[in-house]
DNA sequence: TATTTCGTTTAGTTGCTACTAAACATACAA
DNA sequence: TTGTATGTTTAGTAGCAACTAAACGAAATA
């Protein structure tokens, strides 16, 4: 039996991108954020937003900051109103492509960077001193940052497009297909 | 300075993919397993892996089983031995569509379907109850409905692929460059 | 049968992080 | 000035998930 009710519709709505937030590792509160803010109309004040989603005020003050640095809502002002605004953003490869530019800063990329300085390491020892152990090893390491480095060409090609939408992917899709 | 000791690289090698492995959410003895693993020239028992990583049993047990689960390592029985043995899976696009192809049992996908029944019930109201928020909410639903087909589309494929290599991906990044 | 060797399961602990409640800061208005 | 409306920061809490330690089970061996 379906929902009848907006509102009903609109709690499942967000409870369900609150899951899909969580399931990333982000708060839930940024799920639950962002479906209010997706699916209304006009731009939605922060009490507006505590109102429809019962977290209190400090939790949304934070939350929407992230949200709004991560490129996935706009915060808006109007002139003669203290007020701040947020609106969804609902260009949905433009967040994405967002969100992979905020990724060098990321405490992810150091991670992927001692990679590389593991190989330089392997690579560093004299020759006397190699073992199989030590090649297989430095083998090992090198064809990781192989692949690392190939994800990082796509992601950075990706972040480089001006615009990426469905019909990229299916072109994509396209080329995978054979 | 580099590091000199072979056991120094490794450990340093491992807390690196630990962190990984924590920035994606996963615990972080999976990220260090497989870095022990995938350092090894030959498979390693339990309790080899418990020796290497600084963990328990108990907890090496179920990380190694879930990384087995995600076709991330493979388990390996001698015979006339009780032991198994554990070996790093070394292709990392097998292992990108191995992961892949478990995402439709996962949460994720519970929760990606529920925007799809949010839409059903949207379109299911009666017309004389509709309002401009409803056909709002409606157009925006469907929107992202349709986005999450497009990346669902796009899985689908990827995993159906039976290679993956550098080479698919020099591809896609030119066709990308335009 | 008892004993050893392996892997699994369980009960309890710890640590992390999202969240709440409330204090705080700032700007505007009276 | 005091008061009011906003957003931010902080101190504390609660819940969760990874981990430890230890009990358990199962299989081989004696």
């Amino acid at each position: 039996m379906p929902l009848t009710e907006l509102t009903e519709i609109k709690a499942d709505f967000t409870q369900g991108l609150s899951q899909i937030s969580q399931f990333w590792g982000l708060p839930k509160s940024m799920g639950a954020i962002f479906a209010v803010l997706y699916l209304s109309p006009n731009a939605l004040s922060l009490d507006e937003i505590v109102a429809d989603t019962n977290f209190t005020k400090g939790a949304i003050s934070t939350s929407v900051r992230t949200l709004a640095r991560m490129g996935l809502v706009h915060r808006q002002t109007k002139l003669g109103d203290r007020k701040d605004y947020y609106l969804a953003e609902d260009d949905f490869y433009k967040s994405i492509r967002s969100i992979l530019k905020g990724r060098e800063n990321s405490e992810f990329s150091r991670a992927i960077d001692s990679v590389g300085t593991t190989l330089m390491d392997l690579q560093a020892s004299p020759n006397q001193e190699r073992t199989e152990e030590w090649d297989f090893a430095e083998n090992r390491v090198a064809e990781m940052k192989s692949f690392f480095d190939n994800l990082d060409n796509l992601v950075r090609v990706i972040t480089a497009l001006e615009t990426m939408n469905q019909n990229t992917v299916q072109k994509v899709i396209g080329l995978l297909k054979k």
